[in-house]
DNA sequence: ATTAGTCAACTACAAATGTAGAATACGTTC
DNA sequence: GAACGTATTCTACATTTGTAGTTGACTAAT
């Protein structure tokens, strides 16, 4: 519980800004409200939240304030996912694969890039 | 958030309990202490709370009271999983799986054994 | 029965989280 | 420049979580 901690509803906001920024509180409004239902000034509060982490920046841009990530989604799924790894798996990287490769429905393209990694690591 | 919701704290207990049960207070404290360097009545709260939400059962055995899991690991991790992966990868099990092969330091028994699992999918 | 240890139950409290209203500030219009 | 409508910032409040102390109940020894 050390690195940039993004909570479930938070994480819905940096969804919708990790697919396209700077955006302004009411076009993040506009996109989530549909999807939660949460009040206008909820998602202020959670950008507020955000920006106060750092974890988003706000700016003004044309008189409004604009909202955009200053962290990659691919940081912050590494780290979310190191989390659950150890958390849940207990760190064992295999045992989650194995679950989650069972339970999966992949398609044969899916299933084809896989083993074409896993053929990589395993030379 | 509707399931049986374990918290980070609370996980601890039940790896405990999912590795030995019925024990008592006392035998969980002894186990979890080095750890966690939590205090007593913290780890009682604990139990307490997990009673409390059915997720564990409190039971007199020999006057002194022995919890046991209601619920089985594979449970718990599957939901947990199926959560991570709606809320982390929006749940496309693929990308996940990607992810996590591509981080993973796996032996060489282990690639095969996934390589097994995969062909045996494909099929 | 009285006391001294345990065990168990109850209470406490700060921080984080979900959720949102209230107050204020700013830009635009008459 | 007064008023109105948005935009932004503050404040609020219940719940959950981490963390633990206090109290009461029970048992065994005196």
């Amino acid at each position: 519980m050390k690195a940039p901690e993004i909570t479930e509803a938070e994480w819905r906001i940096m969804t919708v800004l990790w697919e396209k920024a700077p955006l302004t509180a009411n076009q993040i409004i506009g996109k989530l409200q549909p999807d939660t239902g949460w009040a206008a000034t909820t998602i202020r509060t959670l950008l507020d939240r955000l920006t106060k982490k750092k974890i988003l920046k706000a700016a003004k841009l044309d008189g409004l304030v604009a909202f955009q990530p200053l962290i990659t989604k691919e940081e912050c799924v590494s780290h979310e996912s190191e989390n659950f790894l150890q958390r849940i798996f207990d760190g064992a990287a295999q045992p989650l694969l194995l679950h989650f490769t069972k339970k999966a429905k992949l398609t044969t393209e899916e299933i084809k890039e896989l083993q074409r990694i896993l053929k990589e690591k395993g030379k």
